[in-house]
DNA sequence: CATTCAATGTTACTTTTTCTTACATGATTT
DNA sequence: AAATCATGTAAGAAAAAGTAACATTGAATG
């Protein structure tokens, strides 16, 4: 569904249509922008062009503001989740080094075994492993 | 899955989108509303607001004129279409009559049959079928 | 071949939309 | 009370879009 993606990312709605479909002011869609919580695109004459995931995250922010949450609350959110996505999506993007994978079975096999003591089982400067 | 449909058919997308996601010039794009082959929506300031349906619309006409139809032919594609459609409509809203089930039967088994003679088979007349 | 017509381009001028910037205001928070 | 947050409002400039008229081009037709 790489097509729908797609179609939900591109720029094309005028701050007007926006206005109209979030019931939020030209003032505060701009706003939430300068708080960096959208980031719509511009157009050759410097209009900003909206996407239906613009669209979503502005009629989100509009239901936590009337939950009370403030800007830095909201931020914090997103924050989060861009965190969160960032991680996911690198773990995927590149395969697991040579250092990763001893990492994790050396880590694994200490939870295993109980071993914890730098001893002749450590896998420390075993370069061959 | 009435919701994409309303989707659709929301009138958002200014002419300049429009241009860009048809490849249209906006000269060709009113001339083809001149024509009746597209009907956008106005917002309150006279500007012309263009649905995703629209834009398939536009699509479409790109492409007949592309294989060489001319705006009748076009028209006519779609007023048979418009046709077909209430048509259907008219039929889905009140059910069959009596007359239509005989029709219906008596044109599925000419098909099936191959028969297509005034003869003894035939179910002209017939009012009791 | 000259004419006509359909489809589109172009230009001029007007109105609407959007932009930025700055200042104002009513709640909170400190 | 002073500062800060979220939003409103106003001014002036630039961009987008509207209509209307005339221009161009290619195809069909007498």
């Amino acid at each position: 569904m790489k097509e729908k993606e797609l179609r939900r990312s591109l720029a094309v709605l005028p701050i007007g249509t926006v206005m109209k479909l979030t019931n939020l002011s030209a003032r505060q869609i701009r706003y939430y922008e300068e708080q960096q919580l959208v980031t719509p695109k511009r157009n050759e004459g410097n209009r900003r062009m909206y996407s239906l995931n613009d669209i979503d995250r502005l009629l989100e922010i509009r239901d936590f503001l009337d939950e009370g949450i403030n800007m830095a609350g909201i931020k914090h959110i997103y924050d989060d989740e861009a965190r969160k996505k960032a991680q996911k999506k690198a773990q995927l993007e590149k395969p697991l080094t040579d250092t990763d994978v001893r990492k994790i079975l050396r880590d694994e096999f200490m939870s295993v075994s109980g071993l914890a003591r730098d001893d002749e089982f450590s896998f420390k400067h075993n370069k061959n492993f």
